[in-house]
RNA sequence: GGCCCGUUGGAGAAGCGGCUUAACUCACCAGCCUUUCACGCUGGCAUUCACGGGUUCGAAUCCCGUACGGGUCACCA
């Protein structure tokens, strides 16, 4: 049989992290078994749907390296895949089923619904099922949605391939709308009738669908159609255990936003692909061809899967690190200019600077943050580091230094290493003594970026001023 | 409330009946390397898998119950 899968997204709005896990998945999916990864619009709430919203779903998919083979404008040989031109086929298949008497016109309104709901709340009823008051009433002239008469005592048994056996009852399930009054229709309906259309294989998509399933194995089963394999994600939650709410301003959950801060493309891939799955490997850096590779979905998790900010911090910064410095001045230099830092500054500052806090970066724009962190926070000398300096000796090395700046007319990094062997001949100090009291006059803490080129970076005119500043520092705390 | 699902260290996360005196990653700590820092390397960091019972020669792994957390019950997708 042919793998067939497909990521079907509504068009409200920008990539949100789980739907690119949805996606991302039904890639790997694909890519391993040699099948086709399908892109399909679900537009059929056309209140929500954003003008924009499918080209950017499928841009910042490109973006994260994930391609479809199949949709709007690109082998259309199960065409069309925007649900609102295939209005058509749905009108025919939910025609169809009223003849078959497994579904019916309701004339009910809104209000004469909430109204029904609200009584039975009252009554104490746990199942808050449509009343089927509309069954078997004569055709009439006014407005009318259709629903799929749900049988009764039947069970839909699906073997999960994440959950294993799952079944629900119909008889937890109200006769639901499958065309709003409308003509549109609903999700599960439209959604069902596309799986077989399309000739979809397998389903992966959020664990919050399960209870979806029983409805679309029921418009399978009435018109006598296999249904596809389904597979059940684990819903991606918080730290706190709470699924991902794209209100929750606290996390950034949008792809854009990531794209937005200097991500890397191939570390987010990484990143999203171990979101309810882990491969077989003592390690957690994979490229996306190694995921493809790997991607196993007996391997995918059952218990929810926590959005760890942390660990994507982590996955981008190793793959920075593997970037070139020409790369890694790219990504940063539109934040650079953005903050308006190195105006006046030559390409080979932007280098060096890049080149100090590479190691330590994140993301792009970290680089702002790690630049006013190091230049534009006043300076002052950290506790642990204050022992150091209050050191016997520590005076003299500093002044002896100072001297060697002030003295010398080269100032590259290289020079600054000679200078600092040279303080060190002139007064004795060296390895850590050496070094560390002077890393600390100029930065104020023992961990940081090299030294020489940090010194290089920062300057002759704020060298001096720090290793004065510290001295001052010294002198009044050393009692 | 009904129906589904989950609960492993500071954090993420493997393991799914004996090979586990619970992998790996992050964080943290210590040592080595480097005349400092960072990188790298080595070692330390859960006697224990929410709790209670049961099955078994043997359970983190199977069963039942309890607690806690989550999802879902729309003419949204």
């Amino acid at each position: 049989m042919d793998i067939r899968v497909r990521y079907a997204p509504s068009p409200t709005g920008h990539l949100h992290i789980g739907n690119a896990r949805t996606a991302l998945f039904n890639y790997l999916f694909a890519k391993r078994k040699d099948g086709t990864f399908i892109v399909r619009i679900e537009d059929t709430d056309t209140e929500r749907n954003v003008e924009t919203g499918i080209e950017s779903q499928l841009d910042h998919l490109a973006w994260l390296g994930i391609t479809p083979d199949e949709t709007i404008g690109q082998n259309e040989t199960h065409g069309p895949y925007r649900q609102l031109e295939r209005l058509d086929i749905y009108r025919q298949h939910a025609e169809a089923l009223m003849e078959k008497g497994l579904a019916y016109k309701c004339y009910c309104t809104k209000a004469e619904l909430e109204a029904e709901r609200e009584a039975m709340r009252e009554a104490g009823e746990d199942k808050l099922h449509y009343s089927r008051k509309c069954l078997g009433l004569p055709d009439q002239d006014k407005p009318y949605a259709i629903r799929f008469k749900v049988p009764n005592e039947s069970t839909y048994p699906f073997e999960d391939i994440v959950k294993g056996d799952v079944r629900f009852s119909s008889d937890d399930i109200g006769d639901w709308v499958i065309v709003k009054q409308n003509g549109i229709p609903t999700y599960n309906f439209a959604c069902a009738i596309d799986d077989h259309l399309m000739e979809i294989s397998h389903v992966l998509r959020g664990e919050d669908h399960i209870t979806n399933t029983p409805k679309q194995l029921m418009v399978f089963d009435a018109f006598g159609w296999t249904p596809p394999t389904y597979g059940h994600m684990t819903l991606i939650v918080n730290t706190h255990g709470k699924k991902l709410s794209k209100r929750d301003e606290s996390i950034l959950q949008f792809i854009e936003q990531y794209r937005a801060l200097g991500y890397l493309p191939e570390a987010m891939f990484n990143f999203i692909a171990l979101l309810g799955f882990s491969p077989d490997a003592e390690r957690e850096i994979f490229t996306p061809e190694e995921l493809v590779e790997r991607f196993d979905e007996r391997r995918l998790s059952t218990s929810p899967a926590t959005f760890d900010a942390g660990k994507l911090a982590f996955i981008n910064n190793r793959y920075i690190k593997t970037l070139s410095l020409e790369a890694t001045v790219a990504l940063c230099r539109p934040f650079l200019e953005e903050a308006g830092i190195g105006q006046g500054q030559d390409d080979d500052w932007m280098e060096s600077l890049v080149a100090v806090f590479k190691d330590r970066l994140s993301y792009g724009k970290q680089i702002v943050n790690l630049y006013d962190d190091f230049f534009n926070r006043p300076f002052a000398i950290e506790p642990d580091a204050m022992e150091i300096i209050t050191q016997t000796g520590v005076d003299e090395l500093i002044r002896a230094f100072t001297r060697l700046v002030e003295q010398s007319t080269t100032l590259d990094a290289d020079t600054y290493k000679a200078l600092i062997k040279d303080a060190g001949n002139a007064t004795g100090m060296k390895g850590k003594m050496l070094f560390m009291p002077i890393r600390i006059a100029i930065s104020g803490t023992m961990h940081g970026p090299d030294l020489p080129k940090m010194m290089h970076l920062l300057g002759r005119d704020v060298l001096i001023e720090r290793l004065e500043q510290t001295l001052t520092i010294r002198e009044t705390s050393d009692k």
